[in-house]
DNA sequence: ATTAGCACTCTAATTGATAGAGTGCTAATT
DNA sequence: AATTAGCACTCTATCAATTAGAGTGCTAAT
């Protein structure tokens, strides 16, 4: 199955696959050979495809049929465009643009980059929310609402934010309840569940306990929880086909699509990946292509950003629409979620370095 | 085209709707007699479903097909539906076991409000979040990350809650910040917009003002901003029909769906409401039916829930299920979000009641 | 190594024929 | 006056048969 290919026999490929994306029909041998005026005959040609359709990288519907790039086919040649491919200096513009038109709320910004990658890919996009490789508590706040009805807000390093009502046992003022929090917050700083489980005893209060054991509860369901937070956009672009329709049900089921971007963001890969036709692996993207890559930093805070769409699709495009946009989200959370000095012009920097 | 029916045409329109409904194909005379065991001929079923078509509730495909429901049809078919339809009792049962397991989270509790109306309905779902009628300021607290760098999180009565990040000019240490806030939530606390830009000049401190400046436009944004949050559910049960896979191109499109909703939810209709085939006024949902409800308090705080599927969909069931949830989800906000004296067994309540 | 030529294969589109479901009308029946 | 049986008619969906077209693989010549 692998074998090396002549000069002429990957030129023929590329340009198998050129045609097939384009135009959506099999290609064969004379259409070829007209359209790209090829200094050879059909049937050189043809000899060639019968190569190229031994090696495994081109396929046959029917025996009388043209021939269509299998999934070995389309990861050969987009090995080769995962380097180089840039998207048009007016479109990056453009994409920067928005970005420098939100605000700094790390929900615009994904839902933007969601958007953003929808538009430009002609397909569905996914964008997960960063994700802490350990929570740390960083901040509660109770807000007290009417009788015993408090709003508990809690803050964890890496921007989750999480609000909830509870019920307290008797009425308490806000002061009380401030001074709760204020004890909290400097005793749990920066704190992982089980850092803060350790030191239950230093509480002495029974509301102090409360609030305890739902910071707790929170971390703990952070932990465990893989993505919950997901931004989708470009559904609609990928209905209208029978191959790509059923992603949908991939990515609109949570756990699901979590599971299937782990298993896929290998630790040691930090750039763009390509997964064709489910890689055999997941049945409903049989018919797609989802470009993917991790964002924000891999031992600390990372969150993916992912195209899918058909496995006929422009890929050197959105190879590099996957790449612009990761790379803006990477640096956002670098410059405001990571701990680092920050430079002066840290806004300017976000964007425009990219 | 408004004709009184006679009770054996009611009778007849009901069975073709419930015929078509479960078969879908066009129901024509004999199969009519012979499923249902009417004690007259073809020829007499005959005669009336071409009044019932005279009458406009039924059309025809073609001269020598069977009737199908027409708009007008399903609408005159729903409107005795709509009273006195319910869920199984064991079904209820488990809904409300499956919000007694949530937490008291907003957006859990929407998420599961969507994804019990996407399971029960078949179809797919909308929930948005409450709305207020005019936004007010309830919380702002600054969280010192590192540097000039600062987390504002700002809390509006609705149980909004909206998070940013924000660079000062210089340093402030997290007392400053504080004491800072305290001041705000002091001056602030349930004023709108409006109210709040009228007190500008009470504030002394350059930092004072910026955050100010900060609470104003999330203000302004949030009572600007129609529909933001909206949870959806259940997409993949639509898009496998030609005629309901349009509809997610309104479902997708945020504020496409917002002016939907609000043009649909007519402010002196407090329970469910059923749109059937679009209404002549949005193309996409030409072939479906959305049943939709309010929740929560109209003067103040409402959102909507809501169920999308194809116009031969379950009527009775999903009205109940839609009934159903949007009680659940008023006595929530009730109980959680509107200034009222609350009972002692406020949880218990949320449910029980339903 | 390349190419022209040709027989062969397979699909997609077209046509024609047929069965089946359903209608509307009329005349007979209750 | 309402109901029914009977019948001619219409329209669709389906199947088989045919055809045009695109493409292949092979062979013999260049």
């Amino acid at each position: 199955m692998i074998e090396t290919l002549t000069d002429r026999q990957r030129q023929i490929l590329a340009l198998v696959i050129k045609e097939f994306i384009e135009s959506g029909a099999p290609v064969g041998s004379k259409r070829l050979v007209k359209r790209y005026e090829l200094e050879v005959s059909s049937a050189t040609v043809r000899s060639e495809l019968a190569a190229l359709s031994d090696a495994g990288y081109l396929v046959q519907l029917h025996t009388s049929a043209g021939r269509i790039p299998s999934e070995l086919g389309y990861r050969y040649f987009v090995q080769r465009l995962i380097g180089d491919s840039e998207l048009p200096v007016d479109e990056r513009q453009m994409i920067k643009h928005q970005f420098h038109q939100a605000r700094l709320d790390l929900a615009q910004w994904m839902r933007l980059a969601a958007a953003v990658l929808a538009h430009t890919s002609q397909g569905a996009s996914i964008v997960t929310a960063p994700q802490p490789t350990s929570n740390r508590f960083k901040h509660v706040q109770l807000i007290s609402t009417q009788g015993r009805l408090v709003l508990m807000i809690l803050v964890f390093y890496g921007g989750h934010v999480k609000q909830q009502m509870l019920t307290l046992t008797e009425p308490v003022s806000q002061d009380q309840l401030t001074s709760v929090t204020d004890k909290l917050n400097k005793l749990f700083d920066n704190s992982t569940y089980d850092e803060i489980n350790a030191r239950q005893s230093q509480l002495e209060d029974a509301l102090e306990r409360d609030v305890f054991r739902l910071i707790l509860e929170g971390l703990w369901r952070a932990d465990r929880r893989r993505i919950n937070d997901i931004y989708r956009d470009g559904l609609a672009n990928i209905i209208e086909d029978e191959g790509t329709r059923q992603a949908v049900r991939v990515l609109e089921e949570g756990p699901f699509l979590a599971s299937v971007l782990n298993e896929t963001l290998e630790p040691d890969i930090n750039g763009v990946q390509v997964v064709i036709g489910g890689e055999g692996r997941w049945e409903e993207l049989k018919d797609c292509t989802m470009i993917l890559s991790r964002y924000g930093e891999f031992e600390q805070l990372y969150g993916a950003v992912a195209v899918v769409g058909p496995t006929r699709m422009p890929y050197g495009r959105n190879i590099s629409a996957v790449r612009f946009v990761a790379d803006i989200m990477s640096d956002f959370i670098n410059d405001y979620y990571l701990e680092e000095p920050i430079s002066d012009e840290m806004m300017d920097h976000a964007l425009d370095d990219v």
